[in-house]
DNA sequence: TATTGTTATACTCTATAACTATA
DNA sequence: TATAGTTATAGAGTATAACAATA
């Protein structure tokens, strides 16, 4: 297990205000109803919601879809827990070590194929995404409130899953 | 002038079939209901629809939105369409060097305030939006058809706003 | 002092090629 | 020959700090 590429490092952002860049003061612009473009906004405020909310335990977006899959589903292999997050499995490896250093998932050799490796949540990890999955209902209701209700975010869902998950 | 960080370089991508990373087989996740998670990658899949839509006119989403915004409010300032766009003015500068260097868009010193430059698009780049906005209907009709149609559009870009323009 | 455009720099995310050890 | 995990690496996107010219 190599000294990994960068040392969990200060992530806490300054921004309190406006998320975005530069306090977007929002004039109308012809890209306003650009589904990309919408899109790309909202996607970056999200996340930047997310990682403020989840800063004091240190927790990416990716780390913790990770922690939510090997919860529910443990004993999974790399590549497919690499396949549902929709990331290579070449970039999975990373986050894996990270998880791993941090004590809070590991991988041991599954029995029949010696190449591949069972994926699971430490005992630490499972208390850990205890309290994550506490900071993770507030983000999210905290979205849904913004959207207008649960009917609001299932029209979200279902036209965003049109999107991604047709042919 | 100087030489640009990167040479424009070989951008398109190997798909045809299936974006996103490792034709996503899509098992069911417990991310699926989600909403980061599934703004994310639906972000990903029509950025990368994107991509291969203007692969032809080697043109990436951050560039096409400066086109556009330069060429229905010609004469804005560096600092102006940053704001508009969302990123910051840091990170615009090397964009609008692009541009440029393709001889699409220009600086202009711009009279009163001797700072600041007025942008433009040269008569190249005005050419050059027009074809680029026939791809761009295209792309975009193509997201609507994926959608359910106008009023499924409008209904998303109605919800992606509550998110991004609220307080 | 503050603002505009700018450079330098760094971290994250995503992507490809190629290696190794198994199958 | 193909697959699972891995390494190395590179390109975009986004972020901060600091500087020169001008206000």
């Amino acid at each position: 297990m190599k000294a990994r590429i960068s040392e969990r490092n200060t992530r806490q952002k300054a921004s309190k205000t406006a998320k975005g860049a530069d306090r977007a003061v929002d004039e109308p612009s012809p890209m306003d109803g650009v589904i990309s473009y919408k899109l790309r906004r909202a996607q970056l405020w999200v996340f930047q919601d997310f990682v403020e909310n989840f800063a004091p335990i240190d927790l990416r977006p990716a780390e913790f879809s990770v922690l939510r899959i090997l919860g529910e589903r443990p004993g999974l292999r790399h590549a497919e827990v690499a396949r549902m997050l929709g990331i290579k499995r070449t970039n999975f490896v990373a986050l894996m070590d990270a998880l791993e250093k941090r004590g809070l998932a590991d991988r041991r050799t599954s029995g029949a194929d010696r190449r591949s490796h069972a994926l699971f949540l430490t005992s630490n990890g499972e208390k850990f995404l205890k309290s994550a999955m506490e900071i993770f209902h507030w983000h999210e209701e905290n979205l849904v409130r913004r959207l207008g209700g649960p009917k609001a975010r299932d029209a979200l869902i279902e036209l965003l899953s049109k999107l991604v998950d047709q042919d």
